[in-house]
DNA sequence: TTTTACATTTTTGAATGCAAAATTTGGGAT
DNA sequence: ATCCCAAATTTTGCATTCAAAAATGTAAAA
């Protein structure tokens, strides 16, 4: 179906960053780049305004959802709520085979903590908490969180990571999975709410930086 | 905006049940109704079936969404982890004059209880979560608590209400009032959760009943 | 020189048209 | 009489077209 793979490219355009938060969506254009009509482009367009991804302005068009601090930290509140409902009920349902590839990651990402490859990190990061989120056994729940993560991951990688922060986040991910271990699921939400917190005031930081560069970029261009 | 328009009146119509779980959406019938072109209309069906209300299926048309058991069950979770979410972000910001309103609509639907006045009383029930989710002032928080419960409405409204779990569910509710005015998240959260879990149970009962009742409407139709 | 009013252009929003896929219908064979 | 297969009809998906709104550019007046 057409539609439904231009959703995911136009996804992924946004998220790539190359149509920037705030930047108008030139339909002309992405239609000649898609090679298709204007028809399925809209529909898309419609599905990820839905998603918190795009805004539509009546007659003025659509543009790249812009997000304020404020949005930033509601959304991240969001996620932490998602991730701490996940860990308890994941500990409820997970299998032994399910904790030893979540471990197997954790010992993965630990590695390149200690290699200091950060982008490694993050991704062996985002893999944990899905794998969490995937062992919560709740499809509803996958895809909300999956649409939350989307709109904030950006966010998440122009975090800037200090040696301290980045050993607390370590440690904290060692009780996630002991934890997860001993299926302790109020423990681990109790855990995952702190985890996320302390990674909230890391991006709002952030978030500031990056909305200086983004006034910044928009008055240069 | 017509297509606006036009989604939140196809969502009526859903929610209503006009066009029940499973049916088919006709195209063609909907546009003489509504008096518009297809395009704004399926323009509409992409977005609610973002939503999680429509089922599209490749060129057989769309459906409106059948929920599983499954289904059910795992959206009542993520609204379980959602109001316990609110709940404790509500008691960090909520207002004295929030709770004054939260409280005033509490007695009116204890009221409704001792009036037996069911339906009044889910009124009620659902103005108090949504009070307590609008307290926790966070819109990205309000629009998917809003989505996930608009999924679960219908199922929740033909909940068979015994006295024993309609006592317990107004005892919750004072012990949800008094986590809310002493402020104690953690404790709300706690309570929310045990909330939901006891009226999820009622609804797992109820959602058997409707299937059965939608195959034998399938049969008759 | 600046501002405002108007015309032109561009872009958005919705309707229509057309090709492909699926469902239905009718005929024939078993 | 039932089952199966093919043609016709309906319906879906996308492209194109048309109308309306906003942006832009220009010219005239203050």
């Amino acid at each position: 179906m057409l539609h439904e793979d231009v959703v995911g490219r136009i996804r992924a355009i946004l998220l790539d960053g190359e149509i920037p938060p705030g930047a108008r969506i030139p339909e002309r254009e992405l239609c000649e780049r898609l090679q298709i009509s204007r028809t399925p482009l809209r529909e898309a367009l419609k599905v990820l305004a839905a998603e918190g991804l795009v805004q539509l302005l009546p007659h003025r068009g659509s543009r790249a959802a812009k997000l304020t601090d404020k949005d930033m930290r509601d959304l991240f509140e969001v996620c932490q709520g998602l991730e701490a409902l996940a860990g308890e009920l994941a500990c409820e349902r997970i299998s032994d085979a399910e904790i030893g590839a979540i471990g197997t990651a954790h010992d993965e990402m630990v590695r390149h903590y200690r290699e200091g490859d950060l982008i490694q990190y993050y991704r062996g990061n985002r893999a944990i908490h899905e794998a969490i989120v995937a062992a919560a056994g709740n499809p509803a729940l996958t895809g909300l969180y999956a649409s939350v993560t989307a709109r904030i991951r950006r966010a998440r990688y122009v975090t800037p990571m200090t040696p301290q922060r980045w050993a607390l986040a370590v440690k904290e991910h060692e009780a996630i999975l002991n934890a997860l271990q001993r299926r302790d699921g109020a423990g681990l939400s109790h855990i995952l709410r702190a985890h996320l917190r302390h990674k909230r005031e890391e991006v709002l930081q952030a978030g500031f930086a990056e909305t200086e560069a983004n006034d910044l970029g928009l008055r240069i261009a």
